[in-house]
DNA sequence: GTCTATACGCGGATAGAC
DNA sequence: GTCTATCCGCGTATAGAC
């Protein structure tokens, strides 16, 4: 069955334009236009711009905690799996699409947008820490990590090593930056 | 002097938005009000929004770089001159206005915008790799510490530290990210 | 469910008067 | 240098026909 619902291309359109270009950035008319969609057939499923919005963001959310959880919920040792997850393919220049809105004004001012990206990243930092403070317990890691810090940290070396790439149009900081926290994080 | 000229506060106003707002969601007419100047007055001074953000992120980064530059040239170990830059005062929720550049599409896609930007970001990776590299040489630092990641990670840590910042609402993940980050480079 | 028509203000400027 | 007028298309819908 290739033939998908008019409402889901609606979503899948607005996740791409929401990634590429915003949410300030992003007009019903370009979700349209990419859905293959009529306005009259965009305003019957959906409500608006915010409401479209949000489903695109509910998902792209559900799926970013589904491929983190595969990796951080398998097996190998602590180090392991943050570097499993640390190293995992991406496409690295497009950033993260949750990690992006948090400069959106407009997302970050509507508390229903607003509540999946906060929602999102303190489940990642909690399962991180939970990973890590595995490790320490188990002698994997050095008994004076911190594991709530640690893992902000390697959130945030993810986040900013979109920033990097993306400034300079490689992909290479990122990978340095992940390279640089894994090298921190194998001698401790 | 509290009469700045016209072309001052309109590069000014135009910075504040692009801090707060991005290219995308930031008008002329906003640029404009904010600046108390008219519409003939800002086309007189600016051939157009692109023209007056060139002048407004070549001023950020200017600016930026000074206060970088006051911190790394300054006195101390490499360590405590890294320390000294992670831990500098910050409005954390509003995050880096160059960084924020990063993930705007009409930036990135302008070349005379997106040169600074990419600049600003390599130059500060050099500086920090070179401060690093003189902790490593002079035995501050672990000898297999590879300076070029290392300052990698930094800058990441603290762009991805204003994005969990942003996401919770909260400076805290940014504080946990720069502690994590030091506490790593520490016992190095 | 989808289409077309219509609306109103904003974005981003240009033109010409003062 | 600054102001006002004018322009055209887009953003973001609503209304009602089919």
């Amino acid at each position: 069955m290739y033939s998908v619902s008019v409402p889901d291309r609606l979503i899948e359109s607005t996740r791409e334009l929401l990634w590429e270009r915003g949410y300030v950035g992003t007009s019903p008319r370009a979700i349209q236009q990419r859905a293959g969609a009529g306005q009259g057939s965009m305003y019957h499923h959906f409500s608006g711009k915010p409401d479209l919005a949000l489903a695109a963001i509910g998902r792209t959310a559900e799926e970013m905690r589904a491929g983190v959880e595969e990796i951080l919920d398998g097996p190998g040792t602590a180090l392991e799996r943050v570097s499993a997850y640390l190293r995992r393919e991406r496409e690295v220049l497009r950033g993260c699409p949750i990690g992006r809105l948090t400069q959106d004004p407009d997302v970050m001012a509507d508390p229903a947008l607003r509540r999946p990206v906060e929602e999102t990243f303190a489940w990642l930092r909690d399962r991180l820490a939970a990973v890590l403070a595995e490790g320490r317990d188990r002698g994997e890691l050095g008994a004076g990590l911190d594991p709530g810090a640690t893992a902000a940290t390697v959130v945030a070396v993810l986040q900013g090593g979109y920033v990097l790439a993306r400034a300079a149009g490689s992909p290479e900081p990122f990978h340095q930056a992940v390279d640089g926290v894994l090298a921190l994080l194998s001698r401790i």
